[in-house]
DNA sequence: TGCTTGACAGAAG
DNA sequence: CCTTCTGCCAAGC
C-alpha cells in the first residue's frame, strides 16, 4: 500500500516562494474585526501540514508588518507569544476577548468560501 | 549531518 | 484552565 498524501510532502524553492506569496495575499484579505488561523491559511495555500511555516513567514518576511497580520491567531484564539500589542490592535477594531484571554472565535473567525 | 527551535495543532493529565 | 508531549517541518547552528 502506498501511503500517498493528496499534497506534496516537501517544498522546492519555487514552491516556497509561491507559498509565501499565497500566505501574504490571504492575510491581506482578512476583513477588519475578523481573525483567521495559521492552519486555515496553510490549507488555503495548499500545504495543510505547514501551519508553523505561516507563523514563520509572517514573522520573518520583510513587509509583512504592513499587512493585518495581527488578525492571525491560533485555532484556540490565542495571540502570538511575546507580542502583547496584537491584542491591543484587535480590540481597537472591535474583536472581543473571552475571560481566558483568547479571541472569541465563534464571533470573529473568518473563513472565505 | 544531526540536534534544537519555534507567531502551530491536537491530545493527555 | 494550564502544562506537557507528540507530530509536524523549515531554519539555524
Amino acid at each position: 500500500m502506498s501511503a500517498l498524501k493528496d499534497y506534496p510532502d516537501k517544498m522546492t524553492a519555487e514552491e516556497a516562494r509561491t507559498f509565501r506569496d499565497a500566505v501574504l495575499d490571504i492575510v491581506s484579505h482578512i476583513p477588519r474585526g475578523m481573525v483567521t488561523t495559521y492552519g486555515n491559511i496553510a490549507a488555503l495555500a495548499g500545504w495543510p501540514s505547514h501551519s508553523r511555516m505561516v507563523g514563520r513567514t509572517l514573522r520573518y518576511t520583510p513587509g509583512a508588518e504592513s499587512l493585518p497580520c495581527h488578525r492571525v491567531v491560533n485555532i484556540e484564539g490565542r495571540t502570538a507569544p511575546g507580542w502583547s500589542r496584537q491584542r491591543m490592535l484587535l480590540e481597537e477594531e472591535g474583536v472581543a476577548f473571552k475571560a481566558n484571554g483568547h479571541v472569541d472565535m465563534l464571533r470573529h473567525l473568518w473563513e472565505p468560501q
